[in-house]
DNA sequence: AAATGTTGCAACCGCAGCTAA
DNA sequence: CTTAGCTGCGGTTGCAACATT
């Protein structure tokens, strides 16, 4: 599909890129019977072409039974914006509070959906204060830096002053009422060919 | 209808911490 | 003490899907 996949870099028994309906097969079954855990090996011994780190991370964001799909409620917003004002990027502490929510996910949804209000607001608040030219709020990513930024300017483990909501506290986020960013979704992943299917599908087979 | 821009998310990468040898 | 291997974490990337022009 990508770079990711050509980029099969030293190794070229190593796969990478999407994961297929086979793979997640094997990596369910293999757990099933053998539990989680030593992922080096589990990879190996399960005959998938993939990296233990692979592996792990496909069955902790993705196909593990536990994982929560689909729409993030307004009250796991709400939580999730305390505790990234309590710790800032500490995602994995993050979503052990939201079970079901993986780290990943929940860095997902905080990118894209609420430093997009952030950002929002802070370009409001620019507007209302001054009129100078502000250059390039352009692309997607853009906005991925200046999270990180202001989370990370902070030594790991201290507490968290929260940077992120300067000039843009609850309200200029969610201006009126507590509104859900996110709009309706099914709770299965794009299921067009046989690339994509959803977790339905896995644990029905 | 086609081209272009934007968004959401799965997956990869690099680094740090831990532990056993 | 050192080192190698493993795990977990946070940041970043690339692309499909969707929206807009």
């Amino acid at each position: 599909m990508d770079k990711r996949q050509c980029n099969s870099s030293q190794d070229p028994e190593v796969r990478k890129g999407p994961w297929t309906m086979e793979e997640d097969l094997i990596l369910i079954n293999y757990i099933a019977n053998h539990g989680e855990g030593v992922w080096n090996s589990l990879a190996k011994s399960a005959g998938l072409k993939r990296t233990g780190k692979s592996c792990r991370l496909r069955w902790l964001n993705y196909l593990h039974p536990d994982v929560r799909r689909g729409n993030i409620t307004p009250e796991e917003q709400l939580l999730i914006m305390e505790l990234h004002a309590k710790w800032g990027n500490r995602w994995s502490k993050i979503a052990k509070h939201l079970p079901g929510r993986t780290d990943n996910e929940i860095k997902n949804f905080w990118r894209t959906r609420i430093q997009k209000h952030i950002k929002q607001a802070e370009n409001f608040q620019q507007q209302c204060t001054s009129d100078k030219t502000n250059d390039n709020n352009h692309n997607h990513h853009s906005t991925s830096q200046m999270s990180t930024n202001m989370a990370h300017h902070e030594p790991m483990g201290t507490t968290y002053s929260s940077p992120s909501y300067q000039g843009a506290t609850m309200d200029p986020i969610f201006p009126t009422q507590f509104t859900p960013l996110i709009p309706d979704q099914p709770t299965c992943c794009p299921t067009n060919d046989n690339t994509y299917w959803s977790m339905e599908d896995i644990w029905t087979i």
